[in-house]
DNA sequence: TGCCAGTCAATAAG
DNA sequence: CTTATTGACTGGCA
């Protein structure tokens, strides 16, 4: 009752568990790499533009592909027309292959109704993850509304602590404790969210805590515990500590088997798209300049950088809330009631020793300044790039025109001054679109 | 519908 | 092998 895996023989295995069972193969590392080779061949026109500007001459900066990505983008749009290449005819292939991967998603199309050129990879259909419901009765999962506060980062230095004292990788933590991928756990600990600013997400903090909140042994038992699912050991430890498997999150993607392959699910892993480096400047440049650029520019972004306009989107999306992260100061509110971390027994390797840990309750008080003087910081950055790159924009549209290279394959306009000092050779170019 | 939060999971990096 | 990064997916919400 208290095992929520519905697995069948997976027994007490977390869904990672057993997934990883059937992916993790001798050569599952090298598989996309083969599967690179396939794709050469099934998607030439893919492969080429991944190829494209592998190697860039990195004399170019970013604010000079900016303006550069700027300044074409206006152009076009000015002259209204964008002139863009033919797309691909392969983009056919992948967008079947797209909707084949989305088409169970009940009324959720792709907003882009237009066929973009396909993203260098395409991901074909991918295995999901079944999970079965939460465990409401989980005793991690209890307490801890909004009356409580967690001090997330406190915590998260906590766990990284735990975890490095008893070598305990992370992959095992995330997925036994908190049935969450080891990349997640990874995510969070560097970079742990204000708990206030926290949905539904509090639950990964909320099993954290209470596990860090149980006694040492009984810690490394309840790891040790999902370890092989084996009930015998469970009932070793008591219930009563608070520990039960682990909360599926409630929003991993589903399973949607019984879609037309055959069960082959060990072959559908999901081929990650790369951005290549003058795609990735390029879309970083722009978001310094713009960090929600309108639906027409981010068609336009993705005609130039030869992208699928939701990969863009994603971009932004992404870059935006990444960039958010960063200083996430909060603190507790007047009503919260502080939960406070407890400290390691032993005392920390080389922890601050003149940190008082606020064992007591106590909730530091932090400059509500600070935040301010990041973003200026940050403001003022972004404000010479844009200077700059609008005069280096400007600049180059009174000297010479841009010559657009897309027509040849190419991601970002070069400014024709680019071949002059020996930096951008066209011949590169070349080459790595011939292949 | 579009944006966002929470993640997954591929794969880079160390 | 372990950790860090990151493009994309899923569900919730306005």
């Amino acid at each position: 009752m208290n095992c929520s895996f519905s697995n069948g023989p997976a027994g007490l295995l977390s869904p990672l568990h057993i997934e990883r069972r059937h992916t993790s193969g001798s050569d599952y590392n090298r598989y996309i790499k083969e599967e690179d080779n396939l794709e050469t061949h099934l998607m030439m026109s893919s492969s080429q533009q991944q190829d494209i500007d592998r190697e860039t001459p990195p004399a170019v900066s970013n604010v000079e592909l900016a303006s550069t990505m700027i300044a074409s983008i206006i152009g076009e749009q000015r002259n209204s027309s964008p002139s863009p290449r033919a797309y691909q005819s392969g983009s056919k292939f992948s967008s079947a292959i797209k909707d084949e991967s989305e088409g169970l998603d009940g009324g959720h199309t792709n907003g882009d109704g237009s066929d973009n050129p396909s993203s260098a990879h395409v991901a074909p259909k991918r295995a999901k993850r079944v999970y079965s419901t939460t465990d409401a009765s989980d005793p991690l999962n209890a307490e801890i509304d909004n009356d409580i506060y967690i001090d997330t980062r406190e915590l998260c230095k906590r766990i990284a602590y735990e975890l490095k004292q008893h070598s305990i990788p992370q992959a095992i933590f995330a997925e036994r404790i908190l049935c969450r991928s080891q990349g997640t756990l990874s995510d969070l600990l560097r970079n742990p969210k204000p708990w206030n600013k926290l949905k539904s997400g509090r639950e990964t903090f909320r099993r954290m805590f209470n596990w860090v909140q149980q006694p040492l042994q009984m810690r490394l038992g309840i790891l040790d515990m999902y370890k092989s699912g084996d009930a015998t050991e469970m009932n070793v430890l008591p219930k009563v500590a608070g520990m039960s498997p682990p909360t599926p999150a409630q929003n991993v993607r589903q399973s949607r088997r019984s879609h037309s392959d055959g069960g082959d699910q060990s072959g559908n892993k999901r081929p990650r798209l790369v951005f290549t480096d003058i795609q990735k400047r390029t879309l970083q440049a722009i978001f310094r300049e713009t960090q929600r650029p309108s639906r027409e520019m981010q068609q336009t972004i993705a005609e130039h950088l030869r992208l699928d306009l939701s990969t863009v989107a994603n971009f932004f999306m992404n870059a935006r809330r990444r960039s958010r992260s960063g200083p996430n100061n909060d603190e507790p509110a007047p009503y919260q009631q502080v939960r406070p971390i407890t400290p390691p027994p032993e005392s920390p390797p080389r922890a601050n020793g003149s940190a008082p840990r606020q064992s007591g309750g106590s909730s530091r008080r932090l400059h509500p300044t600070s935040l301010q003087h990041v973003e200026e910081s940050v403001s003022s950055v972004a404000e010479s790039a844009i200077a700059y790159s609008r005069e280096l924009a400007a600049h180059e549209e009174n000297g010479e025109d841009y010559k657009m290279e897309e027509e040849e394959g190419e991601l970002a306009a070069i400014p024709d001054d680019q071949t002059v000092g020996g930096i951008y050779d066209p011949q590169d170019e070349v080459q790595a679109v011939s292949i």
